[in-house]
Formats: C-alpha cells, structure tokens, sequence
DNA sequence: GTGAAAGCGCTAACAA
DNA sequence: TTGTTAGCGCTTTCAC
C-alpha cells in the first residue's frame, strides 16, 4: 500500500515462520509519535526491517534503501521522513542481505597465532581501528600457532569476509597463493612473494642492535633463537649476522628456544657455559626469561652480560633491569594492513607492494659497557 | 534440468551482474574428475555455490544442502558424490545466505574496553576458545573504554550477530536491557539484573587480601581506587571494607587513579604522605607503576610498604619485587558468558542465571611483615 | 524521484 | 529419497 500515510500507528499481525518458529510479526504504519517495536509472541523483540520501515513511512522499500545508500538519488524531504522513522524503529540494515547481494560483507578477518601474546595487542588494536575508520566489521581469529587451524579458519571464514590480514603467518608461500585467489590476504611480518606485506626494518634494527653492542665494547653476540619457522625469527638472525660481521663482531645462534619466559632458563645456562658478555633474545618474553634465570645464578645484568629483546611488550619497561629492546610499530603494521587488503577489496591489485615499517631501538638498563 | 548426468564437463557461460560487474560464469556439469574451478572474466577466482554444486553433481540445490544439513535425509550414497565434488569445487555454503534464511548468523561479538589491556586477553582468549568449540564465529570489538562507542557498536554489530559478551560494559544497567530485546546479551564482570553475567568472587577475594595483610602483621589498608565507574573496582572496594571491618583494620580510599603505570607516581606519593604500611591498588599495573614509584623514592617493598594488586596478569611475576595479586578466572568467564549467549540464542532462557566464578590469591615478593 | 520486480545463496515446506 | 518452489532482507535495474 503505497504512500499510505495514518495518524496513529496501526498493528498488521501476520505470522511469520524464522527458522522453524511461528513468529507473530507486526507492519506497523506510523510516522509520528513514540510507538512499541515490533514484537515476536515470546515476548522478544523483532528487528525492523527495511519493509517495517517502508511500510511506516509509507514508501517503497527501494527508497528506503536508497535513502541509506544513494542519498543524492531521493529526495531531500523523503529521505529525511524515512531516515526519521527508520530511527524510530531502531532499524539497521541487515548486513547479511547486503553482503548477498553485493557479494561484500565489509568485514575483514585478522588471523594471529596467538591472541594472549602482548606482541599481537599490538596488531589487532592497529588492524582495529584502521578497520573501524573504513568502517568494515573485524573478525579476530586465533590459529594457536597451528597451521593446519590457521587453513581451516581461512576456509571457513573465506565466504563471510572480504579480505584476510595474516599476522606472523605459519602456512606454505603457495597456500597463501592459493587462498589469495579467493580472497584479497595482507600479510604482516611475513613475506612471500605475490602477496601484499608488511614487515619491520629488520636489518637497520639488528645493524642498530649490533652497532650499540659494539659502542659499548662488546666483540661477540650470541643469537637466542626462537621457533625454527618463525619468518620474524629467521630475519633477526639474517640482519644480525650480517650486521655483526660488518662491524667485526663474532655472532653465534643458540637454540631453539621456547619464546616465552620458561625459555629462560635453558637459554641462559647456555648462554653461561659460553662465557657470553652480550646475547640477543628472540623476542622480549625470553630475554626477561634469560634475566630472572641470570639473576637466579647471582649474574649481574649488565655488568657481567648485555641482554637485548625484540618486541617492546609492556613488562619491558619494568622488568629488573628494564630491558633494551627493538621496538616495532605494531599497530602501524596493522593497520597498514588492513589499509592493503582494503585496496585490493575494491580494486584488483596487480602488484600488491611489500610496505617495510621502521623499527626503533629503545635503551633501557640491560644492556651496558663490556665487563662494567 | 533435473538428473543430468554427463561423463565429461560442460561448460555453461552465462553473465551475471554483480556489484556492478559482468562476471562470466560458468555452470559446470560433471561427476568425476578434476577440472578448474569458476573462473571470472578478469582471472579471479568466483567463489562455487550451492548451484553450481548441485549442477556439476547432477542434483537439485535443495539435495546439495541437504548433504550439509540434514546427512541423514540423504541417501548415503548420493551424499557422498555431492560432498566430493563440493570438495572438488571448493565449495563452502555462504554464511550470509544462510544467517538470511534462518535468522541465525552463528556469529557473536565480543566488545571489551581497551584490546591491548592484557587483563582482557584472558577473556578473549577463553570466549574465543568456547566459540570455536561451540561452531560460532567470533567478531571481536574495542569500546575504547567509551560508552558511546560500545552502544554504536552494538547498534551496528546487532542484525550481523546472534548475540553479545559485553565485557566490563561501561553502559547504564537500563540500556542493556533494552539492547538485551533484540539480541542475547552475557555480561562479564558486571551484575545488571535480569542479564546473564559472570563475575569473580570478590567478596571471598577481598577477604583473602585482608586476611593475608592481617596476618602479616599489618593494621590498616589503603585501597587506592581506580575509574569511579568500574564496577569491578567498587565491587573491590566494597569486598575489602567489609573484610577489613571483621578483622578490626582500618580501611581507607585514595584516589582515583588511573589505572595504569602512569597512575603510580600520584598514588605512591599519596601512599607516603599517610604513612600507610599496606596498600591495595585497583589493578596490576597500578600495583606495578606504584612500586616503580616507591623504589624511586628509596621505599623498600615489602619491608616498608606491602603492595596487592588485582588481575594477575602478565608481568606481574617478573616485576620487581613480584607482585602479590588476586588472580580472576578470566579465560573461564570468557568462555561461560559465551556459554551462557549460546544458551540463550537456541532457547529463551527466562531467569539468566550469575555465575560467580573463584578468585585465587598468589602471594609473591610484595608483601610481607609490617616493618620488616 | 519513486515504485515494482527480480535476484543474490541458501533453507524449508510441500510434492512427487 | 529427491525435486520444485517460495522467500529470508536487501540492492538494483527498469519503468513510470
């Protein structure tokens, strides 16, 4: 009934079968005053839809719709009606009839290996927001540093979101390939060819890293690996070899070690054996492992040895003693690459650009002049 | 064309329009063998649906959905040659249709204050995990600490979600109500009536802290509060008056402070001026930025002041000294508020029920007996 | 500038 | 057991 215009509001009753229930629906034809929403028999609120709003405000449910999405396309006096309405109705656009149609669903999934890890705060807090600002909806997965979850979310997720950022990812360069055929992927800290990617500057960071160990006298480092496929991990220990080498210094891997603080212990009796005066952690959770464990043996940091982390989690502004680090721009990362995957959602991207984010390397107490 | 059967595979192009875009696609009859997937005009791959399942398997959509749905309503047989080939396809129903149809989008969302804030990663973390297991999606929002940013985000989430856990949720007790029409709603650390909620026992909690300190020796408290609208940090101020009273201590309220490193200098500073032998902070990181504050300032922890904090987060046992706190459960509330949503998406739940879930006090370094 | 109608991918009622 | 059909909420031609 179009352009049906009442006074007061009217209740059409029609039953209505949601999944499997009989739900007592409500037209309700209004445009003015406060009114009831509609209603289901139990008791539970209806959500209006674009005919509720259609049917109240006595137009077509097309002018409705364009109402929200084609402002210039009606007109100013109608779509101001409706928008009143709509309001009043509490109506939202169904994302899931939108994302039918369009094929879009304005929502991007982050994958991370683990959600607890202070690295990744980070990451998901700057893929958040840069989510927020394009306004797509973010869906956070946690892979549990497990590539075959990590495959499974992909396919399970791929028909519901328009694009993947795939932080410190653990799957093969040609599954990546693969799964970028259906959906646009960013990857952060991870590069592989093809794809769009945003990694940190780990060779001026491990060259910075070196060149301030050197500054204070030390002639050898030793590298605390982490995971064996950690790409994160294999770069630090590139940058500072190389770096190492350049300036002269002796650096050697140990490990692999767990990640985490009870990585500590075994890292840091090894580092002792070694007679060590500088070591290198592969992220921040080890180095304060290899700290407590130091400690523990009565071995002063830093006057006996020099300890540097990656990662500037929070703790490493007030573990004992405060921990040197390189500091990444996590959240930029992020939100780069949501910023990547968005681009490609709306336009195919032939050559996806690999962005590399500067690091920084903060000083803290940990790390002083050789035997000081 | 019902039944069709061919030994080879046919291509069928046809246009379709989508999102303004020509597509070609093609249906593609077949029941054995490999062959290439849809493909659009441009080179991207189209995602298969349930028609081109049912057209290259010889069978009606309704039986291809069937084979998902309801295996039992499907010969045995039949369903094994439309799985292999939806295999084959790489076909994977489209949530978006089937959240239209039903209603249920198997989704639900998750807001939190502040993503980064390590205390909440335990919930992520713990609703993540019972999602997963429970088949649904996890759609993860940042509030920013910001009730108008939760109600937005709640106002858009709604339609795309079959429910929420509102995580410490800074929004007034009848707003929830009304958002807990249209969409399930468990709340975690936060009691509003009538909503599903999970809170830590507080009141046992605060009586531990009291008896802890009082054993030690120490006479009187002070509590040094956090944002005046935390729930949580009332509910603490609250449990450790009452405690502090059946144990004849004195119990005093500094504060606000922020909850934060930041927040200590202020807060030690005010510790000092009274005289204070023990001092329980809103959380960890007060604790923590408290501590740092009181060694700057030559004050011995625990010999001369005993610290407590809350949240047992990470960190808080590689400060220095390590810090006494009361652990919460917090991956255990995540997962039962997603829980307690699930139970109320598939049925009406009339009386939602609280869960008060255990706290545990681990003692470390930063307490110990008055004037030691 | 606006309405009618078709259709996105899927499920569920009803037929066969 | 399986196919046909209608319709979920929305956007988008295509008329008017």
């Amino acid at each position: 009934m179009p352009g049906v215009r009442v006074d007061s509001w009217v209740l059409m009753p029609s039953s209505v079968e949601v999944a499997g229930v009989t739900w007592q629906a409500f037209a309700i034809l209004c445009h003015t005053g406060s009114m009831p929403r509609a209603r289901s028999r139990d008791g539970a609120r209806r959500r209006a839809t674009i005919t509720d709003v259609a049917a109240a405000a006595g137009v077509a449910a097309s002018t409705v719709s364009r109402a929200f999405t084609r402002p210039d396309r009606v007109n100013h006096r109608t779509r101001e009606h409706v928008l009143a309405v709509a309001a009043e109705l509490g109506y939202a656009p169904n994302p899931a009839a939108r994302a039918l149609e369009s094929g879009r669903t304005n929502t991007l999934a982050l994958l991370v290996p683990d959600i607890t890890n202070p690295y990744f705060s980070g990451v998901i807090k700057g893929a958040e927001r840069a989510a927020a600002a394009a306004g797509l909806t973010l869906v956070l997965g946690d892979t549990q540093e497990n590539p075959a979850t990590e495959e499974q979310l992909i396919r399970r997720l791929g028909p519901a979101v328009d694009g993947f950022v795939l932080s410190a990812s653990r799957l093969p360069d040609d599954e990546l390939r693969r799964a970028a055929e259906l959906n646009p992927i960013a990857l952060v800290n991870r590069a592989t060819p093809g794809l769009a990617c945003v990694v940190a500057d780990f060779d001026t960071g491990t060259r910075q890293i070196v060149d301030h160990l050197a500054s204070l006298g030390h002639e050898s480092l030793v590298f605390l690996g982490g995971p064996p496929e950690s790409w994160s991990g294999a770069r630090r220990w590139a940058g500072l070899r190389v770096a190492a080498e350049a300036r002269g210094l002796a650096a050697t891997r140990f490990g692999p070690y767990t990640p985490t603080l009870g990585g500590g212990p075994a890292a840091a009796d090894a580092v002792l054996a070694a007679g060590a005066t500088a070591v290198v952690a592969h992220n921040d959770m080890l180095a304060i492992g290899v700290m407590l464990r130091l400690a523990e043996r009565g071995v002063a940091v830093p006057d006996d040895v020099s300890v540097v982390g990656f990662d500037n989690i929070v703790g490493s502004d007030f573990c004992s003693p405060t921990l040197t680090t390189l500091a990444e721009r996590t959240e930029d990362a992020g939100a780069r690459a949501v910023e990547a995957v968005a681009a490609q959602v709306l336009s195919r991207v032939d050559d996806p650009p690999t962005r590399v984010l500067p690091t920084q390397l903060v000083v803290r107490r940990s790390t002083g002049v050789r035997g000081g």
